[in-house]
DNA sequence: AGGTGGTTGATTTTT
DNA sequence: TCAACCACCT
């Protein structure tokens, strides 16, 4: 038969696309299984992103779905980035404009901004950062009479924002809810709160995808779920496990026209219960979307066998898994080093010394990670590697909007741009300092509430009458008359300029530029930086709506470093070497996730335990230290129970002299104790010199060359002195006398 | 309007 | 221990 008397118009047996090729089967099906619900579960190093992105490019490559068609959520702005730029590379470069790709937030906030109305407010809200929360919730407090000494805004907002996660509205909330909390109000004031995000068109993180929710299953709006179903065709999920109920219920909406919908994530993995995860939700998938597929990817390409083979005996003393053993090509590997030691300065000292030598072996600093439990611990580190001259970076400290000078920049351009933001206004109607006090800013608030109209409103309408002194109208009215000023320039003027002039005018670059404290030219270089990054963005409004979700720590690099970061931190990124420091009962697993949650903490602390340890590719190593100093007092540990979940086969164990073993229970709290007087007294650091004189931190001595000045540090006879006008020096102590 | 002393409380934090 | 926050003072 010739080819060609055949049916179709199908080029014959084209090869298929290059970037189906190199890819195992479990990847490849997933890759291809594109209609009904399929569950990816994607093992630690398993190529999770990778067949994301593939799947992706297979639906639009063999035309099943345009673009616009697909939905596909990630958790991090990172991650949606990455994902961008993949699948744009995968198909020759194809621009990714108009894409529903993102996280959570930011697709729900694209969609919130066009049906605003539909729940009270209009399509420029704004999108309040933590901080103003926490503010927001505070004036409810004091209006409703809730002191909020005695109950911590903070922890009440922690609780508001848990019930939002949980899909929960003030109407689904009710007194038992509430329980003792805020005097057994805080369902009371989760409705008033409500009421005021609306009043000031303002929305919380929680909201967006609450709002959302509440839109999506009325029925009076039915034809707003019945256009997204028209318009999703195929929806992708990315890190699955962590999804909140919030999260899920908006999906499974979605979810509810094609039933196109691909969730890929790893149970063990799941970390973020503390913040409302669900790990029930991936665990469920199978009864949430009847039909499911379920594929296990389980080759993993990043570890050693022995790194795999440790995590995975951790992670089976977990209950309720759905259950996968990773395993790979590359071999044993070596064995995961666990080391007791004398205390946290004695940890960082030995790892201090793992790293120079990791680093004479030739290894980059770049793929060596110190992972913690807690920020707290990185201090140790620090100072270790400070004296050691071993470069690191703590990544994940204060974020770039986070600070005071972009915070307030940033809260001019909100009242410019919506002029109902309170919060925004408040914090800036006296910075720079205009003699706006604590007092008028009460009077305007008790106006405004007494009349249900906003602090914008309040201003204006006070500033006609005689209420307020003369100076403060004055310098109100010119306020109020200077952001008018701005808003007329909003569709004229290019925004950096506007931006730029914002600041000038009112006076907040002059601030800073009077500023004698040494923090100030670094905030003016902040501000530049701000408005000079303006111009990739098409308005100001647009500019701040990525403000709230999406800008990040610019991480600038340069130069190679040591990673210090959380365990939390540390999800999705890979090191060929890892230190685990700080394996003990109470530290982690952490004593107040085992309190509050009882065996779920303690599964979920394992997780991170799983997490730590498959973040290496050929290295592991495991500390923990007999004595720890918290809060200021010694406190004695036993090794973590994780240590010993460690098969014995795949470790090498080695110990300071007394604290060597494997038990953790026999010698080691016997040792802790006595020991531990003698290093107290190391820790005075007293010094007894030839002359008899005892010398302490702290001490005013005086030395013949240098003068008088004072102690601050003891190494045997040496001794550190701040010398009144010589500076710092290190002497020996039989130079000194004791003033 | 800035400084200060005293109290408090202290994991993890993708948006 | 220590740093952040606040009430109070100058």
């Amino acid at each position: 038969m010739e080819l060609s008397s055949t049916t179709s118009l199908t080029p014959p047996q084209s090869h298929e696309p290059a970037y189906l090729e190199n890819l195992n089967d479990p990847q490849r099906e997933a890759i291809e299984a594109l209609d009904g619900p399929v569950l990816v579960l994607a093992g630690a190093g398993t190529g999770k992103t990778r067949v994301l992105t593939t799947r992706l490019a297979h639906l639009l490559q063999t035309g099943r779905a345009y673009p616009s068609q697909i939905l596909a959520v990630t958790f991090t702005n990172k991650a949606a980035q990455e994902m961008k730029e993949r699948v744009s590379a995968l198909l020759g470069g194809m621009p990714v404009e108009g894409w529903w790709l993102g996280t959570f937030h930011s697709l729900a906030a694209r969609m919130l901004r066009r049906h605003a109305d539909l729940v009270g407010l209009s399509s420029n809200f704004t999108i309040l950062d933590p901080d103003d929360q926490i503010r927001l919730l505070k004036q409810v407090m004091e209006v409703s009479g809730v002191d909020p000494k005695k109950w911590v805004p903070k922890a009440m907002i922690a609780m508001i924002d848990r019930w939002k996660d949980r899909g929960l509205t003030p109407e689904q909330v009710g007194a038992e809810d509430a329980g003792e909390l805020a005097d057994g109000k805080l369902h009371l004031l989760y409705a008033q709160y409500q009421q005021r995000l609306r009043a000031i068109n303002a929305c919380d993180f929680g909201d967006l995808l609450l709002h959302m929710i509440t839109i999506l299953r009325n029925p009076a709006h039915a034809d707003v779920l019945g256009e997204y179903h028209r318009r999703f065709r195929y929806i992708m999920v990315d890190e699955y496990q962590d999804t909140n109920v919030a999260q899920y219920l908006w999906l499974r909406l979605l979810a509810q026209g094609s039933q196109n919908i691909c969730c890929v994530g790893d149970d063990d993995q799941s970390i973020y219960g503390w913040r409302g995860a669900e790990v029930g939700n991936i665990l469920r998938f199978e009864t949430d979307f009847p039909g499911a597929k379920i594929i296990r990817l389980e080759q993993n390409y990043r570890s050693t066998n022995t790194i795999l083979k440790a995590a995975h005996a951790v992670i089976s003393n977990n209950e309720g898994r759905l259950g996968k053993e990773l395993w790979s090509a590359a071999g044993e590997g070596e064995k995961i080093t666990v080391r007791g030691l004398w205390d946290g300065e004695a940890e960082a000292r030995w790892v201090g010394e793992e790293i120079e030598q990791l680093q004479r072996k030739g290894r980059s600093l770049n793929q060596v990670a110190v992972l913690v439990r807690a920020g707290f611990q990185t201090r140790e580190f620090e100072e270790r590697f400070i004296q050691l001259g071993v470069p690191y970076k703590v990544i994940g400290g204060p974020r770039f909007y986070e600070r005071m000078e972009i915070r307030d920049a940033l809260a001019y351009f909100r009242v410019v741009v919506q002029p109902a933001d309170d919060l925004a206004l408040e914090r800036i109607v006296n910075t720079p300092k205009r003699g706006i006090g604590d007092a008028t800013v009460q009077t305007l608030y008790a106006y405004g509430r007494s009349h249900g109209i906003n602090l914008h409103d309040s201003i204006l309408d006070l500033t006609q009458t005689d209420e307020l002194r003369p100076k403060v109208k004055t310098t109100l009215m010119k306020l109020m008359d200077d952001f008018m000023r701005w808003r007329s320039l909003l569709d004229t003027m290019k925004h950096p300029e506007l931006a730029a002039l914002v600041l000038e005018e009112s006076g907040y670059m002059q601030m800073w530029k009077e500023d004698k404290t040494p923090e100030a030219p670094g905030r003016l270089e902040n501000l530049k930086e701000l408005i000079s990054g303006m111009d990739q963005y098409e308005s100001l409004p647009a500019f701040l709506e990525h403000v709230a979700l999406v800008l990040e720590n610019q991480d600038a690099s340069g130069g190679e470093y040591v990673s210090v970061m959380t365990l939390h931190g540390a999800k999705g990124l890979e090191f060929e070497a890892v230190f685990l420091p700080g394996w003990e009962e109470g530290l982690f697993p952490s004593q107040r996730s085992m309190d509050e949650n009882g065996l779920k903490g303690l599964e979920e602390e394992r997780r991170l335990a799983y997490v730590g340890l498959t973040r290496a590719k050929e290295k592991a190593y495991v500390s923990y230290a007999a004595n720890r100093r918290m809060y200021g007092s010694w406190v004695n540990a036993i090794p973590s129970r994780f240590v010993d979940e460690l098969p014995k086969e795949h470790v090498e164990l080695s110990s300071d002299i007394g604290l060597a073993g494997s038990g953790r229970s026999s010698h080691w709290d016997s040792s802790g104790l006595a020991p531990k007087v003698q290093k107290r007294q190391i820790h005075e650091r007293k010094v007894l010199s030839e002359s008899g004189v005892i010398f302490s931190r702290g001490d005013r001595v005086f030395h013949d060359k240098f003068g008088y000045g004072i102690i601050t540090n003891i190494e045997g006879h040496k001794l550190d002195i701040n010398f009144d006008h010589s500076g710092h020096k290190r002497v020996m102590d039989s130079f000194v006398e004791k003033n």
